[in-house]
DNA sequence: CGTGATCCTGACCATTTGGTCAAACAATTT
DNA sequence: AAATTGTTTGACCAAATGGTCAGGATCACG
């Protein structure tokens, strides 16, 4: 049965638990590595019963994917064109370190997804994920000419803000084999790195010289 | 048969192609997502043949890794603490995105390690990698107390520099489906939006006021 | 309560996968 | 060229894996 809305509760609460749970897996396995029993077992059913409400390992994966890329990109589209420049890419790199916190798992299922070269994804990167960055490229650009902004690559500064806070979910087992273990400030230091920096690299003219 | 230090032309050869191949192939699936059959293919080899020379794929995938950590440090190392401060940040930055554009199917094979929590480098990560990490973070540290360089932590500005560069090599496939696909400058041109941004943000008391 | 729809499961299946092994084959040494 | 050592492979195996299915359990509702 392939139900595309849930038409009753336990549909609602079942098709939630094996997405869930197959967050969790695939997050760290990867689409491959993941197991259907590991998923089975994190939503709490059996195989056959997983297979019930999606129809293959791979339903459940693309379904995970393209639900969660809206989610993700919303902090990009909060961006505002007629905000004061600095502030909006700042707020903008908080509010991405911000999902790194909350959502780890989400971040770590893209990782996977596109280090291993997107296989399943590129579609909607080629197609609204590049639109909604060109259209903020485009407002980079406007605030750079206007002298807003110091002059930067737009498309590269956007990568460069991905890059630095997404590190903190999707290289997480790194930074704190590096960090000191029992310090678990670490998201905390990070955001007043991140902000002193892109403060100091945005800001024309250069901040406060001393 | 479980040969250290190659003894004859045949295993020299036949060990490198098994490694290259594997590098391949473990970079694009992951460590679960590689199988012995797709390994020995891109070797030009039979699967007992692989396992011939190297026990499990396991061994193979261990001995990648702890070769590649040494060499993907080099670029750390060469930092030089009489050097001047921005300059040899900046020339660190370089030295590492030169890494992603030579080596990137070494770069996505710890990219995929540690995204799914690094099961097998946690150890190498904790330790030598670590101690690199520190001791370069005091070298910056130095220099910041010196007024040298703007005031960042240098745990987070390492972190950064990793993110930043590798992303180029890790998430390929997002950065060439969001770039106009016929770019094939986007390496030149992300090394010099790096180059601008790491000086405006590492001078101290800022760069040039206009 | 009865009945039709929904939900769940044990048993099963075909394929894939990591790994083994005896025997054939090739290189090197004596 | 015989003996020794090193290399390669086809055939095979057990376990894991994605997926199926018939039938039983449960639920919603007239």
């Amino acid at each position: 049965m392939n139900v595309e809305r849930p038409r009753t509760r336990i549909q609602k609460k079942n098709r939630e638990a094996i997405l869930d749970g197959a967050l969790g897996v695939f997050s760290t396995e990867g689409f491959r590595g993941a197991t259907l029993d590991q998923i089975a077992d994190a939503a709490g059913l059996s195989k056959p019963n997983v297979l019930y409400y999606f129809a293959s390992k791979e339903e459940i994966y693309t379904q995970l994917l393209s639900t969660l890329l809206d989610t993700w990109l919303d902090p990009m589209r909060e961006i505002d064109a007629s905000g004061d420049p600095v502030e909006e890419l700042l707020s903008y790199v908080m509010r991405k370190l911000q999902m790194s916190r909350e959502f780890p798992r989400e971040s770590r299922l893209f990782a996977n997804e596109i280090v291993q070269g997107a296989p399943r994804i590129l579609d909607q990167i080629k197609g609204p994920l590049r639109d909604l960055v060109d259209e903020t490229a485009g407002i980079i650009r406007a605030w750079e000419r206007a002298g807003r902004l110091a002059p930067v690559d737009p498309h590269h500064l956007i990568f460069s803000i991905w890059a630095t806070t997404q590190h903190y979910a999707d290289f997480d087992a790194q930074v704190r084999g590096i960090l000191a273990p029992e310090d678990s400030e670490h998201l905390d230091q990070a955001a007043a790195f991140l902000s002193d920096f892109y403060r100091r690299a945005l800001t024309p003219g250069g901040v406060n010289p001393i």
